[in-house]
DNA sequence: CTGAAAGCGCTTACAG
DNA sequence: CTGAAAGCGCTTACAG
């Protein structure tokens, strides 16, 4: 258990030292204008009376804490946990601490963790906007004087840093690879909320496809539940020959879905996620999926961050990592333009 | 962009209410001494002068900060993001803000969170210690001051709080559902760390098989691909008939290894992972699992934490929450016991 | 290089 | 129910 004990402050040091106060403040914060002996003898002081720093008290008086926030939608999506190693990553070098909320894509709930982080005084927040949010959260955090970084998801670029990925050249990969195989009738499987990365997306997705093929739109919850029983409704009527999933945690919902079927992906079928999860490597047939790099994503974050407090006027910046698609198993040439009908196993 | 702009006191607001601060204060604080209109006004002056709560000047006076600190060696693992969801998911609802911290399994790094987190003035931390941590780690949390509970591993149950799940129970269920399809040689693929959730499943599988059956304890990193390459080298010379892994992660590695090895799961040999992730419903062969509610202990650790800042006194408690086997496709009957020497697919 | 003083924004007794 | 004062532990000028 924890012994509570009498504080020891930096009065108790610096008399323990003989010094002043002010002397025993430079020590700690490591300032060149402290002779080397009386640096000593002050460091001596701290470690025998087990001095700890307050932060907290120094923050008051500097007016900057050395902590940041972050505000995530959803912890349990990997995507979200990596994208937080990053930042957290970053942070840790700089000797600065994370305080971590996560909205469960609760605009309520959002606006609340502002406010809480901003009253805990933190120098800024990295927040991936929960689904639905728009410039009245940016007016909110301009209110609270708070220096905000969206990630991975966008309310306005001109307002505020970003740092995402190019999910629509990701899709361009995508689909052209499709293409390439033959396929002309790919679908692309789409989450249910609304927010950049799924309009950044769609938008890739239409433009690819072009006009002379057809556009085929199709909206579930990103469950892997939800894209096992999507497998059902895909297939009937004049099914497409492709999907696309708008990440992999729905396309591995699906491919178990396709396989219950008696679909075998790869030939009768292709499929392409997103995000290439390590799963995606061991999925039976291994899932083609387009390489978005949420670590990555999660530095620059912290980096435009770290620019920001230190030069809080300028031009919002943005960063946008690359995507890239990397093919495994679960695309294949079209078996229709191959004049094949598609097979079903069993 | 945020604009800085000179801070809102509580003196201002007390002022534009024509109240004394003490007063203002306790408006803030919600104290019901101050009466209806007066505290009408107040409410009122903080939402026109854009008043923001400075929660660490209240932390230096008051000696608590509403602050909890939460250090877990490896956020990548889906299993310690759930975790770190029930946690953060708790303390949301007391209105604490919660510090993270990623060990990446380093002792030195732990130290230093520990330090940083009291300097920040936490009230207190649950840690799931880095492997290889021992009574040192609490000889240092002691020394400073900070109250911890540990979470998932432990160090010392009887010198802090614990929560934790029942993996030796979880082990045996195991064990006994392999016998009971006529298993006899039976591996463990645990990790290469050492640390207390290690030593309990070895400890429930050493039990369970008992003294009339052989022990196969094989060590390899935790990672999809270690699981994977795995294959090779478990199904040389007299191979177990089935394998209990250490995690999911390395069960799926294994089980992919196993496929492209021609072995087929479920009938020439068995396969039995822990966690149950939400991939182990999706692969094929679906993975029998044993489920240990990650989300669970992250909220009883929470619970813990709170007790304990509410009555620092009092014996340590912990709280083991329990564990499930969920059967799947990848176990079945013993090759050999019903008298077949193992398939292998063409 | 060091010391004495003021102040960051709150809360806590203590009077009234 | 309200007001005046002290203090939490630090840092920041300002002298020396």
């Amino acid at each position: 258990m924890a012994t509570t004990r009498k504080r020891v402050t930096l009065l108790d040091v610096a008399r323990h030292a003989g010094v002043s106060r002010a002397t025993a403040s430079l020590v700690v914060r490591q300032s060149p204008l402290v002779g080397e002996t009386t640096r000593q003898r002050v460091v001596e002081a701290m470690r025998s009376l087990g001095y700890v720093y307050n932060a907290g008290a120094a923050r008051l008086r500097r007016g900057t804490s050395r902590t940041v926030g972050v505000i995530v939608p959803n912890l349990r999506n990997p995507f979200f946990a990596e994208m937080l190693d990053g930042i957290e990553t970053v942070f840790d070098t700089e000797d600065m601490a994370v305080m971590l909320a996560n909205t469960h894509e609760d605009r309520a709930k959002q606006d609340a963790f502002v406010r809480r982080m901003r009253e805990h005084d933190v120098d800024g927040v990295i927040v991936c906007p929960a689904a639905g949010s728009d410039e009245s959260f940016l007016e909110t955090t301009d209110t609270l004087g708070l220096t905000v970084v969206q990630a991975l998801r966008w309310i306005s670029q001109d307002r505020s840093d970003y740092a995402g990925t190019n999910y629509a050249d990701g899709m361009r990969q995508a689909v052209e690879h499709l293409k390439e195989l033959g396929h002309r009738r790919i679908a692309f499987v789409a989450g249910d909320r609304q927010h950049s990365a799924f309009r950044d997306r769609l938008e890739g997705y239409r433009n690819a496809i072009g006009p002379e093929a057809e556009t085929i739109v199709v909206k579930v919850p990103l469950t892997h539940e939800d894209g096992r029983a999507l497998a059902g409704t895909l297939m009937r009527q004049t099914p497409p020959s492709a999907a696309i999933c708008f990440n992999d945690v729905v396309a591995l919902g699906l491919l178990r879905g396709l396989f219950d079927l008696g679909v075998d992906v790869g030939r009768d079928f292709s499929l392409v996620g997103f995000d290439n999860v390590p799963e995606a490597a061991l999925s039976r047939p291994a899932l083609t999926s387009v390489t978005t790099n949420p670590f990555a994503i999660g530095e620059a974050a912290a980096r435009l961050l770290l620019r920001r407090l230190a030069d809080p006027e300028g031009a919002p910046k943005r960063t946008i990592e690359p995507t890239r698609l990397v093919i495994r198993e679960s695309t294949g040439p079209c078996p229709e333009s191959q004049a094949h009908a598609p097979k079903r196993r069993g």
